[in-house]
DNA sequence: AAACGTAATTATGAATTCATAATTCAGTCA
DNA sequence: TGACTGAATTATGAATTCATAATTACGTTT
């Protein structure tokens, strides 16, 4: 039996960073808004001090900027640094692949199969929240597979941080069909156990969702140019 | 002229996330032990408030740990965390020796290959400090010349969490040798501008910087069991 | 004397208060 | 009318206060 969890009380500022982290990650508050803690106080029904506390933690992480005397704005991630993200975060799930082909469990990969089977069939239908969800899932369950706790900590800080690019990209019906192809090989992989293999389709897995993303900036910025 | 010096006030918790990360690295405050808030108050002449802004962000970086109601302690980092954390630093410095290879200015090479030469000389007199100082200030120099803050940002963190494992491992006269080796390499490398070579390079650099840790430790346990 | 239970003390999480920097807005003058 | 000045307002950083959880100290019981 689990006793933690009747002990386990979080404290305000811990559940804190996990509600203002999904309004972040989840687009509620937008990029460059002032975070206004008054309001934000009333709608938490907390008081001022472990706000703050949390967004010190979340601007430690990069999600918002603190400017001093003039509050919190949510961090607006600039093309370059969605850039600089993606090629720190290629390198990290190449180290999970590596990792989750040596320590992943026969269950726990029988599970991620399962998953995929889903995420295929969700591409099939073009269901898109299936779809991610369970491609979610499936990093999700590689990551922890990896048994590191602290590569996935810190993958995690980085991936909130170009979440939205993430959920952009995969509009694209091409690179879609693409994705599912390199998760087809990633599973191959995996049944092998082919550590270097894995490790370095994740990685240009992740390298093909940042071209992908900058695919589609351009693509938008020639639009911008003639109206 | 830099005006910013007279207008940047850091705000104290920032300022105390400075001087309490310098006190935990510089092993002022040992791992384990708790962080008596009351005590630092004093030593800084602040208020609480501030001072647990800075252990919120310290902990999100998990250079100490929070208990709820019963205060923060210096984490102690276990071996398999050390483990772990030289794990991901290896990969990081890899993409740091890629990315310096492309992007270090000449000026910033020909800096680092006179500190390189400040390193070897030090070797050569056993300067220990001297050697630290500038091996300290090369790896920096990368970090910079590589020209992403955001991988800067969390090889910072991951650093700050083994760098008393990184103090002790060049105690050995075998190890430092095979550094001073490792280094004559890099530079070779750099001067190249072999972004592959470099990466590979720096890679297994910390990965032997990993197993020398490893190979003291288990000299340690050895000694420990009969005494 | 050891172990348990309870009261006193201390430390911590969170709310509140206070001082000051930033912003807004009204009024003035060109 | 529009730009500037300065007072009023608001928002923020930090200190203080308050309530409660955790720890310690003490006394009781066996």
């Amino acid at each position: 039996m689990n006793f933690r969890q009747s002990i386990n009380r979080p404290t305000l500022h811990e559940e804190l960073v996990e509600r203002l982290r999904s309004l972040i990650v989840e687009d509620m508050l937008k990029p460059g808004e002032k975070v206004p803690e008054k309001e934000l106080c009333e709608t938490f029904s907390v008081s001022r001090t472990p706000l703050r506390e949390a967004l010190k933690v979340l601007a430690s992480e990069g999600l918002v900027t603190l400017q001093a005397n003039r509050g919190a704005r949510v961090t607006d991630v600039t093309r370059e640094e969605i850039k600089k993200t993606f090629v720190i975060l290629a390198r990290l799930e190449q180290l999970v692949g590596e990792l989750a082909s040596v320590n992943l469990s026969e269950v726990g990969r029988a599970r991620i199969e399962e998953r995929h089977a889903d995420m295929v069939a969700a591409f099939k239908a073009r269901g898109r929240t299936t779809y991610f969800q369970a491609n979610q899932d499936i990093h999700n369950a590689l990551l922890e597979g990896a048994g590191n706790d602290i590569l996935d900590t810190h993958h995690r800080m980085l991936e909130s941080r170009v979440r939205r690019a993430r959920f952009m990209v995969n509009l694209s019906e091409e690179r879609w069909a693409q994705a599912i192809s390199e998760h087809e090989d990633m599973m191959v992989k995996l049944r092998n156990r082919d550590a270097t293999g894995l490790g370095q389709v994740m990685k240009t897995h992740m390298e093909n969702k940042l071209a992908a993303y900058m695919k589609v900036l351009e693509a938008e910025d020639r639009d911008s140019e003639e109206p």
